[in-house]
RNA sequence: GGUGGGGUUCCCGAGUGGUCAAAGGGAUCAGACUGUAAAUCUGACGGUUCGCCUUCGAAGGUUCAAAUCCUUCCCCCACCA
């Protein structure tokens, strides 16, 4: 692929918010193979969906010939990032945060190449550089280059040193000296010259780019990518379960692709340009035979099944579709005994039936098990039979008779109970 | 430090002795319509095994009865110093 075609796929994706001296980066990444970092801070033992963005962009510098540097935030994730957070942060302890950053480090690996030759991948830790430093050569070498003034300027910061009521410690404000010190010391180490990041991080990248100026004599490079913003102004991300994490143990790959395939059909095609590989061409083509069919639109299913795959593997697309199959498209009858066993192990939540389940009503044992949040929801849908046992409808006055809808003979090969709560939430109990 | 205004259920916000588990809106959940959308409409919305149990910044007090009155304390905001 040819090197100016990297700025222009990322454009017409909408993935470039902001760049620095944009005409001498163009000729700087055609020059031929360039060292392009990017950081991830440990604030939690998996990253989420919304590290997707600036993740899959390392890829792609990585596909057009760059050599990208993922790296961990072992100091970093020590401080914490003040940038537009309204509130001071809490420290997390060393060993936690070691922790967190040994789980990143896997994390991040899976989605670039290290093994590709001149432009393999590298994941570094900026503890390496910044544990032994001590504080009166950091004070003269490096907080030397940084002006007060400049620095309370930051838009990011603002709103901490503006607003009444909140304030930032000096610890927090240090932060972005850390980060500026990363990028001087990676462009030394490895000859890096450009930082991309979320566009929250302009101010931490630019004071890199400053600072490597100032120490290495180099002119480096600094890229953000746009937030990405969901058309009901809700954030991404979330849902009222939870975060999306990357980690299968924390979001099953099932909830994983599910919260794809539920995308809003005005985000759905705006996602796919963030999230997949997919050609512009492709993705137009999507988009204009979605518009001439009726119903359903295709963008959806392919966005779930591009993004699991990329993400959770081959493996991890099938068991996700195994389990939506069987829950929307099959009937029950077309399970097998392994089937039953295997969708629990692909991640469609599943319980023991507690020992005590026939004195229970099914309020409180479903949402125990976390089908609901409180027992009025199961009662609520109980009333609108909207509850099914094994495919059985059930009505309020069920509620009481746990114990005959769990018998042994109503379970399916004598120990499952497929319970379906609502169109969407699902839940295997299993009997001993 | 002074003066004034506040802290109400997930969020915003009404409520100044019983008719208050507390208006209204948002969020959420379920149903209808659909496409496992959106919009719209309907219902639920402190918990509950429907007997009750627990809430209105905190702790005490007055009263048959307190979110509402009194006392002390904590926190927030505005203006002044």
């Amino acid at each position: 692929m040819a090197e100016q075609d990297l700025l222009q796929d990322l454009g017409w994706r909408g993935m470039i918010q902001q760049m620095t001296a944009e005409e001498d980066f163009k000729v700087h990444l055609a020059k031929g193979m360039q060292v392009v970092y990017c950081g991830f801070d440990p604030t939690a033992d998996s990253l989420h969906i919304g590290s997707l963005v600036p993740l899959l962009a390392l890829k792609r510098f990585q596909q057009y010939g760059h050599k990208p540097i993922a790296l961990v935030g072992g100091s970093t994730g020590l401080i914490g990032d003040p940038s537009f957070k309204a509130n001071e942060r809490q420290l997390n302890s060393e060993q936690v945060v070691g922790q967190w950053v040994k789980s990143l480090k896997t994390q991040v690996s899976q989605f670039i190449d290290f093994d590709c030759g001149e432009n393999s991948a590298i994941v570094a830790n900026n503890l390496d550089w910044t544990k032994n430093v001590d504080v009166l050569s950091f004070l003269r070498d490096v907080g030397k280059h940084f002006s007060i003034n400049q620095m309370i300027q930051k838009e990011s910061v603002k709103q901490r040193i503006d607003r009444d009521g909140e304030g930032i410690s000096f610890t927090e404000f240090t932060y972005m000296i850390l980060q500026s010190y990363d990028f001087a010391e990676l462009n030394k180490r490895f000859n890096c010259t450009v930082q991309i990041g979320g566009s929250d991080q302009w101010g931490n990248i630019t004071g890199g780019i400053d600072l490597t100026r100032r120490m290495n004599r180099q002119q480096v490079f600094g890229m953000t990518l746009p937030l990405v913003i969901k058309s009901d102004g809700t954030k991404f991300g979330k849902t009222e379960s939870g975060t999306i994490w990357l980690d299968p143990k924390k979001t099953s790959q099932y909830a994983f692709y599910q919260f794809w395939i539920n995308t809003a059909d005005a985000d759905v095609y705006k996602f796919l340009r963030y999230f997949t590989f997919l050609s512009e061409q492709e993705i137009v083509a999507i988009e204009e035979a979605d518009k001439q069919a009726q119903g359903r639109p295709s963008a959806q299913g392919i966005l779930a099944k591009e993004v699991t795959k990329l993400v959770h593997g081959e493996e991890g697309l099938e068991a996700a579709m195994r389990i939506t199959q069987a829950m929307f498209q099959g009937t029950l009858a077309d399970l097998g005994e392994g089937d039953l066993e295997q969708l629990a192990q692909d991640g469609l939540p599943a319980s023991e039936l507690p020992a005590d389940f026939a004195e229970k009503p099914l309020t409180s044992l479903l949402a125990e098990s976390g089908m609901a949040k409180v027992g009025r929801e199961v009662k609520d849908a109980l009333g609108r039979n909207a509850v099914w046992v094994n495919g059985e409808a059930k009505s309020s006055e069920d509620n009481m008779s746990s114990g005959e809808i769990f018998s042994r003979d109503k379970a399916l090969y004598d120990k499952f109970f497929l319970v379906k709560l609502g169109k969407k939430k699902n839940h295997l109990f299993t009997r001993r």
